[in-house]
DNA sequence: AATATAGTGTGTATTTTTTACACTATTAAA
DNA sequence: TTTAATAGTGTAAAAAATACACACTATATT
């Protein structure tokens, strides 16, 4: 019988400037000193696992109520040098704005906490690597039925920003006319008579999710292969 | 820090007769002595997850080398009356045929193991309704885009078997026609010169999964809607 | 030998969805 | 007023999904 002790881990996402961002922190703790890795940490006695992760979702983010789901529950005796830790992963989604950039988190194991790029991520400790690429593999596939991408972005959108932001994860080119055509066609946006401000060119309309309209699409399934 | 002993639930599904069919056990132990269950077992100390659940299969089953995935984690501190018990859920899918119908676990705390058609399921111990439900909702989903339905099928069937799989794990008819079509046409199935034996009507001619092919559609996924 | 039974195997027309593709409109800044 | 940058729009062709019904075959029964 194993009497072990365990851990959540949370990759946190984040959409900005039309990339997508995860919050990596720099460990101040052995093992692995000095080095980033996802946010996480031990999970106590009195909470639930979703609870401990929405308190290291606090804790980093200074934020509540934040969309997550679990991911995967990794075991092995070998992925912790100081022996078995079992890590149950969460992927979380966050709307990132510029107050957002700068999370200062709120422990000591904590060294700083730094939004990443995707495409420029650094070495990770332990096998936070590996949680990282499933849970991309995972919101990839979810984007695809559900409605997870509005978690992403702020309440009102434009278009071009939703799309960017499948192509972020998708990490390929969409049509544009296409993908407005059958993002439309759900019937799940909400056109707003506002729009973009701020900017050096035709400014776009701004969306928002229609949330009455939005909870039977949870049942049918949204399909976006192209 | 919580320190915590942790089990992993298997929910073992196999097709036989047309029907979908989950195996349980009595238990012969309290908690929930004499009530149905989901097989499982503490994970011990030498062995990751995923070894622990391969014993649990063999344990149960007799069998080595199962289907199996990761499904989720449960770890309320309510969801076990001797307190908090994390449990790492997984699924099976077996190939089931007349000799694999009457298993005999080879555990003290399982009195006998039975195979129970889905739409006869007992009341189940613990939270193990709501991870069977959730499992159903899995293999639901992933049938349509990976081809699992092969794991719980013999290795020579005929497109009737595998049209009634579908129709067992969705829970609705599909059309002939269109389903041999759609199915014919992925180029996975290998049609072999042999037909069906010991039937009293005309014998269908039997398939197998094209193991070359197979591998490239898990590339570009099935998907199967009606 | 004829018939009943039970499941196998097959094609087409219609509708829906997906795809490919390029130019004009708008705004702010230079 | 021109330039730069992005917003916004439609149509035709191809592919995929759907709806739909009957003749065939092997065995068992009389």
């Amino acid at each position: 019988m194993l009497n072990s002790i365990f851990t959540a881990d949370c990759v946190i996402f984040g959409f900005h400037e039309g990339e997508l961002k995860v919050l990596l922190i720099e460990r101040n703790e052995y093992p692995f000193k000095d080095w980033w890795a996802l946010p996480g940490f031990f999970v106590e006695m009195d909470e639930t696992i979703d609870e401990a992760v929405q308190r290291i979702l606090f804790e980093h983010t200074g934020l509540r109520g934040i969309y997550m789901e679990q991911l995967y529950t990794f075991g092995d005796q070998k992925r912790h040098p100081q022996g078995r830790i079992i890590t149950v992963a969460y992927y979380a989604l966050l709307r990132l704005d510029d107050i957002k950039m700068n999370p200062s988190p709120q422990t000591d194991y904590v060294k700083r906490a730094v939004w990443h790029p995707l495409s420029e991520l650094p070495k990770l400790a332990f096998d936070h690597q590996h949680i990282l690429e499933k849970s991309m593999a995972k919101i990839q596939r979810k984007i695809s039925y559900s409605p997870i991408a509005f978690e992403l972005l702020p309440e009102k959108f434009t278009l071009t920003q939703l799309q960017q932001l499948y192509e972020a994860i998708w990490g390929r080119k969409l049509d544009k006319r296409n993908f407005r055509k059958k993002m439309l066609n759900y019937g799940i946006l909400k056109e707003l008579p506002e729009f973009q401000k701020g900017v050096s060119y035709r400014a776009a309309r701004l969306y928002r999710l229609d949330k009455r309209k939005y909870s039977k699409i949870f049942q049918n399934e949204m399909n976006f292969s192209k």
